[in-house]
DNA sequence: TCCCTGATTTAGGCATGGCTAAGTTAGTTA
DNA sequence: TAACTAACTTAGCCATGCCTAAATCAGGGA
């Protein structure tokens, strides 16, 4: 079986650990089992696991006991993950939502939504942010 | 234990099957087991597995070998199930897309959005179809 | 250097929700 | 009414991803 790199879709699981990974490397400069798997309140184990997974998979280069670092091709599926999380983030703030519950949904929703629908969103946001009577009707309705 | 009713979040793969079912019975008037396997591409056998499940968890009645209804409970369920499906898509429509994107992407998201997310949508949905400018500008964004 | 401890890995399970294969049921048809 | 067949159910299995408990590893201090 030859390696999987940009075919076959990630699944949500894995979406969420490279969106995670990214994060703490961004911000601690590495990231260990353990800081991974408080970010994502699961157990190291399932961590190890799913790093070797990823391992196989490409995305990431792991040495046992040592750390891992991500490769090419995951550091840009991550980078992908992070940008669409951020605009449906920004999406949702525009319509005055709590950020708990924009949280949460974002969670839930990030790993569904395709390439034009994102687009059709950025765009949307983006002429959103300069109709501010507009956003200020809608955010009465909100939470 | 007690009986769950309104308690308990669904799964997505429950209000999948509540979705299609209310759905038959809108079109047919009724839901057979084998409708509901090729409507949601899944084996008749995982069909009857579930229906068992939903019968236990009080949302529909079933009687082995002879048919289903929905209780009043799941009947409810279904219908603000099937509502939020429709938010949603008439909102990706409005933003232009592809209907086979809309319908891979609702299916997706819709089980992971919140009421207020959803309210939100349909203010947004409301005030967009008022502004034919602003929706010709965003259609061409689309794919 | 030896040991202690926190980090990591392995082993073995569990729940969800699919599947196929092998029966069972019941309505239709001859 | 007997049998055929489509619909349905049961039994047993699989993959994904999570878990806990029990090793194992590695770096720092005595």
């Amino acid at each position: 079986m030859p390696a999987k790199t940009s075919g076959s879709r990630s699944s949500a699981a894995v979406e969420d650990y490279l969106e995670r990974i990214l994060e703490l490397i961004n911000t601690k400069g590495y990231a260990r089992v353990v800081d991974i798997a408080t970010s994502l309140r699961i157990s190291q184990a399932s961590v190890t696991n799913m790093v070797q997974r990823l391992d196989a998979e490409g995305l990431l280069k792991y040495e046992k006991y040592r750390g891992l670092v991500l490769t090419i091709a995951g550091e840009t599926l991550a980078r992908n993950i992070a940008r669409r999380h951020e605009l449906l983030s920004e999406f949702l703030q525009l319509l005055g939502l709590d950020q708990r519950v924009i949280d949460h949904d974002v969670e839930g929703m990030e790993h569904h939504i395709s390439p034009a629908t994102l687009r059709a969103i950025e765009a949307l946001t983006d002429q959103l942010r300069r109709r501010p009577a507009l956003l200020a009707r809608l955010q009465g309705a909100a939470s």
